[in-house]
DNA sequence: CTAACGTTTGTCCAACCGGTCAAAATTTTG
DNA sequence: CAAAATTTTGACCGGTTGGACAAACGTTAG
């Protein structure tokens, strides 16, 4: 698809890497039309001119920024796997995946952007990768209900949920803290959401007989 | 906060109309940055002046429509009742939540772009009519709870689980459609999610003893 | 009919924005 | 050090965008 990587100076890839930092906490507060040149150039405090000398164009940051997202952000579902026992490996998976919220909600941001506004940029990726990816665990998920390891449903809408609920702590951070409250919302809302989602996927809500 | 509401004559509404429809459809697809007074006007089938008549500023637009998406918005939260099964209050609950994403993907997208944005724009509602609202119902589950009608949990991240999951249907539409692929993708989606989620709030996936 | 009022349009503007370019400053290399 | 290569900067450009405005057009009531 490229051609051989370029060969980069050192200085090039400090400062590939700094705009690369200052333009995901750009984008992900801004999105993409939402964000300048200059907003991003400011933040790694340079000037634009010199910004447009390491990434030509501003779609070249973000294009670059979304592939190295990518691979971080599909890795916990990537390491869900097959051995082990299928109610322990859900729980870490949701863990993991509640975990990346915590500690990359600019990378979750980012995404959800990029996917609410169509995924104009990487609707090749959504339906080749990520669908493939998803099929292969949705197989892993069929063979544990077959073997009656967990209740039988949709895997597809299983892997939703997850998704769903765990990105919701970094996608609507600040609807959670506003309504949650100074007390409630602090620090702790990370264990308390991975408290009460471990009991929703293990047991739902139909109070024990 | 706002004087008395001005009079409008029989095409000023109509037309106002035509417009808020025409605005919902471009900034929910868009954003607000990302969406400019000309898409909007031509989605109107007007010209650009002629929008400023009805509206004098961008913003303006935006402001009314969030003002109104809030009230629908929140409508089946309201409706969450203290009589009845609290099982089937919830079901219900999660069902109308879910025909709403179905229904209305805009007033979804619109809401969460705001959110991600950081809710510049609808923050004091957040923290006020939003909060009190919840908290009420909060103590309504939490009633359920001590009533040993559903299973103790927090009330509040059961909510935040419940939006999750239905809004995913109309904010990620695209990775959903693009993941299943066209036989599973389609019209059918919100059925077989509606199935899923109603196992998963009642049961969990710990597999029947 | 006509005056008053409401609506629509074309033209224009200033600010912003993505991107170019050549020259200057700096760093690297022989 | 000095030449070569790399990095940084200031000035600039064309296109877009939000918005202003006055003139033209349409509608309605006396």
């Amino acid at each position: 698809m490229e051609g051989s990587a370029p060969r980069r100076t050192r200085i090039q890839q400090e400062k590939r890497e700094l705009i690369l930092e200052a333009a995901l906490e750009v984008f992900s507060a801004n999105g993409f039309r939402g964000s300048t040149i200059d907003q991003i150039a400011e933040a790694a405090g340079m000037s634009k001119p010199n910004l447009l000398y390491y990434f030509r164009r501003k779609e070249d940051i973000h294009e670059t920024l979304m592939q190295r997202l990518l691979d971080t952000w599909l890795a916990p579902l990537r390491e869900l796997d097959d051995i082990g026992d299928p109610m322990t490996e859900l729980r870490s998976y949701i863990r993991r995946k509640l975990e990346m919220a915590r500690d990359f909600p600019r990378e979750s941001r980012l995404f959800a952007n990029e996917i609410l506004q169509g995924a104009p940029r990487i609707m090749p990726m959504l339906e080749g990768e990520l669908k493939t990816l998803v099929e292969e665990k949705a197989a892993v998920i069929k063979g544990w209900m077959r073997a009656g390891k967990i209740a039988r449903t949709d895997p597809w809408h299983l892997i939703f949920s997850i998704w769903a609920t765990t990105q919701h702590y970094a996608d609507f951070d600040v609807q959670v803290r506003a309504v949650l409250g100074p007390d409630r919302g602090g620090d702790g809302r990370f264990e308390d959401a991975a408290r009460f989602l471990e009991q929703l996927f293990l047991d739902g809500l139909k109070p024990k007989a």
